[in-house]
DNA sequence: GTACTGTATTAGGAGATGTAATACACCCAT
DNA sequence: ATGGGTGTATTACATCTCCTAATACAGTAC
C-alpha cells in the first residue's frame, strides 16, 4: 500500500496519518470506504499494531476517519470536518504557512496557480 | 518580548523560532536587526542558554537568520531565502495544506481573501 | 463458537527535549 | 592586553515521547 521511513525523524504514526490523508484527498480510498484493519496494515508494514492503532484514533478524533469497533475504520465524508475544531486548525496553519511563503517572497500569483493545480484534483481526476 | 508555554507538548526551541518568525513576518524585526543575546533572553524567557542556542541554530540554517560569532545574530534579507532548501520545504507544506483545506471543503476565494488580508501585511503596515 | 474487528493495559528500550555546569573562541571598548 | 560582551561546544543527567511487545478484553458476523 505504501512505505514509511523509520529514520525520518516524523514520528512513524505521523506519517502514517499523512499517507493515509493524501489517499482520502486523491480520492484513492472514498467516502465509507473502509481501511486495512489494525493488525493487517502492522503486518504488511512491519510495525506495531499499537502504531496504527495510534494513527487511526487521531484521524478519528480529527475526523477524517470513523470507527466502528468490531467492524473497521472508514473515511469520514469531508463535509464532515467541515465546522469542527480541526478546520479552525487547518485555517490557523494555513495563514502561518501563507504569511512566510509571502515573507520569503513567493509571488501570490504563483500561490494561486498552486490552488488551481490542486483544486480540480480535490475533486475529480488526477490528471 | 513574548512568553512561551512549557506545557504546549510543542518543544519550547521549536516554539521560540515561531515566534521570533512572526516578528519577522510582521516586521517587528526587520532587515540586520540584532536579536536579543541568548544569555539575556534565556535570563529573560527563564530557559537554559542551551535550549535558545538550538532555535538560533536551526533559524540560522533555515535562513532566516545570520551569526556573527562574538557579535551576535541578525535578521537575514527576506529575498536571500528564495531560492533555498527552505523555499522547496515552504512550497511543499503550503501544496499539503492546501490540499487538506480544499478537501475539508473551504471555498477558493475564502483563501484568495486570506492571501489579500496577508499580502499587505507582509510587506507594509499592519493596518 | 470461531474468527474477524477495535480497545485497553502494562512493561521496557531508544531517542528527543530541556537543564546544568563548564570551557573555549571571537569581537570590541578601554 | 584586559574585561565584558558575544556565539560555540561538550558532557552529564532527568524527563518525556515514540515505539515495541505481550496480553487481555469487547463488539460484530457467520
Amino acid at each position: 500500500m505504501f512505505e514509511l521511513d523509520v529514520q525520518n525523524g516524523k514520528p512513524i504514526y505521523e506519517q502514517l496519518m499523512d499517507k493515509l490523508k493524501e489517499l482520502m484527498i486523491n480520492e484513492v480510498l472514498q467516502e465509507h470506504n473502509q481501511l486495512p484493519s489494525i493488525r493487517i496494515l502492522a503486518q504488511e508494514l512491519t510495525i506495531n499494531p499499537n502504531t496504527i492503532q495510534k494513527a487511526y484514533k487521531q484521524l478519528e478524533s480529527d475526523g477524517f476517519i470513523y470507527t466502528l469497533p468490531g467492524k473497521g475504520n472508514f473515511v469520514a465524508p469531508p463535509k464532515s470536518l467541515k465546522n469542527s475544531l480541526k478546520e479552525e486548525k487547518i485555517r490557523n496553519e494555513l495563514s502561518r504557512v501563507l504569511a512566510e511563503a509571502l515573507y520569503i517572497g513567493i509571488d501570490k500569483h504563483e500561490i494561486y496557480r498552486l490552488i488551481k493545480e490542486i483544486g480540480p484534483l480535490a475533486k475529480g481526476g488526477d490528471s
